[in-house]
DNA sequence: TACAATATGTCCTCTTTCGGACATATCAAG
DNA sequence: CTTGATATGTCCGAAAGAGGACATATTGTA
């Protein structure tokens, strides 16, 4: 391995840990950007950020989100199919801009 | 709880995650600042961090960034007693970089 | 002379986390 | 009419990680 091909596997060892120890903070920000539900955040998930999410994990999450307060649901009928479409609450703003400034003291 | 206490609660949450997920990259920053050894490190975090990092985790953790050629050591006669002192080398220094830009990319 | 501090190291058990399997239902396409 | 996609959910065994114990040696202090 070269130092570009090591410096890649470091990013990407990087983006894992990230992800392993933020993914409800990435998740309440997708759902801060547009509201959204789970699959199609598995969807997306894997488009943008090249990350392997699975759905076993992701349900558990929201629901632990909305039993916090942080996002809302809401059941939507789609093509026969119910969709929970998921939208950020005040209090989950106000944890993300708390958990935003916390970042970048990290800096 | 009032909002508070769950605000300062979710901090100390956050830090705890994040030097759970880059305990490494922090150590590495530590050393990048000054020569420095184990057990300094352990007493600087506790006073500075307000981190509990165990010597038990530690010392493996520097062996391992020695091994992996971050940081080199050099034994130090102090008072009886030897310590190892590290400083950081020049792919540990690009390395350190190459993580804060990852950093700020996540914000 | 015993206890706290300095200094570095390993090891083993308990707990947490992870990945994949199990589960169910509808719809669209071949 | 079966397979793949949409959609949401639980569960359990394996793997990884954390926390404290075990280990050793010297120095300073009460």
């Amino acid at each position: 391995m070269n130092e570009i091909d090591l410096n890649e596997a470091f990013i990407k060892d990087m983006k894992r840990r990230f992800v392993k120890s933020f993914l409800d903070m990435l998740i309440l920000k997708l759902i801060q950007d547009e509201p959204i539900w789970g699959y199609k955040i598995l969807k997306e998930t894997k488009k943008l950020y090249q990350v392997k999410l699975r759905h076993g994990a992701l349900y558990p999450l929201l629901n632990m989100l909305e039993m916090n307060g942080y996002i809302k649901s809401k059941q939507e009928l789609h093509k026969g199919r119910i969709r929970k479409v998921y939208k950020i609450t005040r209090k989950g703003t106000q944890l993300l801009n708390t958990y935003q400034n916390f970042l970048k003291q990290q800096l």
